[in-house]
DNA sequence: CATGAATGAGTATTCATTCAT
DNA sequence: AATGAATGAATACTCATTCAT
C-alpha cells in the first residue's frame, strides 16, 4: 500500500523510513501549529501546551522534536526565511520584457511573499521579540529585509546595463523603491489585524514603480 | 496635623488639593515606571509588581490609578501620541524657507520623535499587540501613521501653491517621500535592540529629499 | 482582646505588626509542612504545591515567603541546626556530678536530640542532598556534627582537669566516645523506616561509657 | 546468515549462547551506566533515558533486562552488597600475624571498600531511599553493616581463644570498634562531595586500634 | 529480540488581580 | 487612601513507562 523503499530483504529499513516520515509529519505539524500560535498572539502568548495539542501531539513529543520553545520559534522563523526567498523570482529581467514589467513581477512577488504567506504577522512577531531574541531579528533582518534589497539591486543593475534605467547608486534607489512600496504593502498591514491586501493595492504599486520612473528611468 | 509644606493652614481645599497633586505625582510616576517597563520587554514580559516597584507605590495603588495592565498599556500609549503630537511643528513653511530646508525641518522632527522619544521601540510593542488589541495599535495607526502624513500633506499643498513643487496628487506624495525616509530611520530601528540613530542618517534623508524633488520638484 | 501593641494613636503600627504576626505564623506553618514533606520522602519527592497545600497557603504565598525550593530546604535546615545548637547542654559538669553521669547525660541530650527531633531523619535528606547542596552538607556538618565534637572534647577537658579521667588527646576522644555511641544511635536508625529508638539503648549507650573510661578513666 | 565471528556453523545452541552473551554485555553496561547515574545525584534525579543512553541501550532494551527504575536500583544495591561481601578478607588470622597486624588488615579492606569501591556514595543514595524503599536499605544494613560486624565479630573471637584479647562481649566489640572506625571513614565521606580519604586516616584508624586494644588487649 | 518515538502525569515557578486592615 | 500579603490559574519543561513496527 504505502510507497516503503525496499521491502525485499532489509525489513529494518523499512522500519527506518516508516518511522522517518511519521517523525516528519509530525514535524510538519508542529510546526504548523506553532506557527499558527505564534502569529495569533505573539511568542509569550503562545503555550507549548497549545501548540501541541493543535499538533495533536504530546508536550513530550513536542519537546522531543524541539529542545525550548526558543528553538520551536527559531526553526519556525527560520522556515519562513526559507520559504520566502525559494518563492522570490529569479528571472524576471526576460529579454522582451519592460521596466516597468520587470520591477512590477518584483512587487507582486514581494506582496505575495508578504501577504499570502503572512510573512507580515511573522515580522510582528519577530520584531515584538527584538529585545529579547535579538540574533532572531537579526537573521530576519538579514535573510529577509536585506536579501530581498539585494535581488532588486541586481536587478536594477541589469536594466541599468540594458539601458532602461539611468545610471544611479542603485543601492540607495533600491531603498527608495523598496520604501515607498512598503509603505502600502507592510505599514498598514502591521497595524492591521485582518490578513487581506488593500483593494487597490495595484494602482499604489504602479503609482510607487511611476515615481521610481521619474527619479531613474530614461 | 502633619508637617506638610506649603499647605498655609491646613484647610480642606488645600488638603484636597494636595491629594490631588500627590495622586498625579503618583500617577506621573506609574506612567513613566510602566513605560520602561512595557518598551524593555514587551507587553506580556512587563510585570504589574516590577512597575509599582519602580514607581514607588503598591499594587493596589497601581490599582487605583488603572483598573488593568490593559488600561495601564493603553494611558501609556495615548500619553506617547499626545506627547508625540505636541512634539511635530506645525509652522516650518515660513516665507523666506526653502522647499529643501521645510521638507528637512519635517524631517528632523520625524527622527527625533522616533529616536529621541522612543517611538520606535513603542510602535515595536504596540505592533506586538495586534492581535490582541487591535483598537490600540489602529489608534497609534490613525494618531501616529496617518496623522503624520495628514502634516506632510498638508505641508506639502502649501509647497504646491508657492509655486516650489508642481502640481501633483500630494496623498500619495506624502506617502512616497514617508516611505523613504521610514526605510532609514523606522525600518532598521524595529529590528535592532541598540537605541541609536544610524551615523550617516542626515546624508540618507537628504538623499530621500533629493528623490523626492526629482519627482515632484519644479 | 489581642495583645496587640500601641492601639492607641498608631493604627497603623496595630496594621503592621497584625500583618506581621500573621505573616510569622503562616511561615512557621510552611516551614512546618515543608520540614515534613522533606523528611518523609526526600528533596526530590517533596512537591511544593504539597507543601503549600499542608500549609493552607497558596503556592504563590509559599513562594512569597521563600523564593525557591532549594531556599526552603536550606531554611528547613538552617532551623534545625538552630533548634538543636540550642538543646544540648551547656552545664553538665557541676561539681558533685561523676564523670560517667557527665558521660551520660551528654549522651542522653544527643540522643533526645536525634530521636526526638528527628535529627536523624534530617541527616538523611541531607546526606543525600550532598552532590546537589554540598554547602548545605558542610554547614549541617559543621554545625551539627563537628559543633556537638566541640562540646564534648570541652567537656572531656573539664574531666581531666577535675582529674576524672587521665590526660589524653580529648580531640580523638570525643570521637572515640562520639564514634562508638552513634553506631547505637544514629546508625541503624539511618537505615530503618520506624522512628523510634532501640530498646535497650540505655544499656547500649552505658557500654560505651564503660569502654572509653576503661581506656582514658582514672 | 549474518558474518558473526567464532561461531563455526550457526547451529542454533551456538547462537542461543551468543544471544546470551551479547545479552549479558548489555545487562552489564545498563548496571555500570545505572551505577554511574544512581551515585552521581541520587535516585530521583538518576533518568532511565540518560542511563540508557550511557550503556548505549535503548529504553526498550533496559526495560527488557529491568522491570522499572525501582528494580534496577534494587539490582545495583543488589550487584554491590555481592561485590563488596566478596571483597572482605575471610583469612586474616594466620598463624603468625599479630593482634593489631589482623585488626588492621581488616580496616584496611573496609577502606577499599568504603572508598575505592564507593560505597560510601551508595550508602547515601540507599539512606536517601529508606522512606520509600525501606526493604532495600534493609538489606544493606544486613548484607552490608551487619555482615561486617559478623565477620568482625568471628575475627575478634579468634583473637580471644588466641589469647591476644581478654575474653568479653565480642558482639559489643565488634560496634565498638566499627564505631571509631567509622567515625573517619564513613561519616565525614558522607558529608562530602570529593571522593577521596582524608590524608591521615591510617593513623586515625591506628588510632582507633589502639584505644580497642587499651580497653580488651592483654 | 530491539528499537525510538510517543505519552500523561507531574514539577517548580510566575503573575495579574483582590482584599483585609 | 494606601498597603502588602494572598491567591488561582497558567507556563515551560521532565520523566518513567509503553507500543507499533
Amino acid at each position: 500500500m504505502s510507497g516503503i523503499g525496499q521491502l525485499g530483504g532489509g525489513c529494518i529499513l523499512g522500519l527506518a523510513s516508516y518511522r522517518r516520515s511519521v517523525s516528519e509529519t509530525k514535524r510538519a505539524a508542529i510546526l504548523k501549529a506553532a506557527r499558527e500560535n505564534f502569529l495569533n498572539g505573539g511568542y509569550s502568548r503562545a503555550a507549548m501546551a497549545d501548540i501541541a495539542r493543535d499538533a495533536d501531539v504530546s508536550t513530550a513529543t513536542l519537546y522531543k522534536h524541539f529542545a525550548s520553545k526558543d528553538a520551536l520559534f527559531a526553526a519556525i522563523v527560520e522556515d519562513a526565511c526559507t520559504t520566502i526567498n525559494n518563492l522570490m523570482p529569479t528571472d524576471i529581467k526576460g529579454q522582451g520584457v519592460g521596466v516597468r514589467e520587470v520591477l512590477r513581477r518584483f512587487a507582486d512577488a514581494y506582496v505575495e511573499q508578504q501577504f499570502d504567506h503572512r510573512m507580515n504577522e511573522l515580522l510582528r512577531v519577530v520584531i515584538a521579540e527584538v529585545p529579547t531574541a535579538p540574533h532572531l531579528a537579526n537573521a530576519v533582518y538579514n535573510d529577509g529585509v536585506l536579501a530581498r534589497y539585494e535581488q532588486l539591486r541586481t536587478t536594477l543593475d541589469v536594466l541599468v546595463e540594458r539601458g532602461d534605467l539611468k545610471s544611479h547608486n542603485t543601492h540607495d534607489g533600491a531603498l527608495h523603491l523598496g520604501g515607498m512600496v512598503k509603505e502600502f504593502v507592510v505599514w498598514p498591514a502591521l497595524f492591521s489585524s485582518r490578513f487581506e491586501k488593500p483593494a487597490d493595492l495595484d494602482a499604489k504599486i504602479d503609482s510607487c514603480i511611476d515615481a521610481y520612473l521619474k527619479i531613474y528611468g530614461n
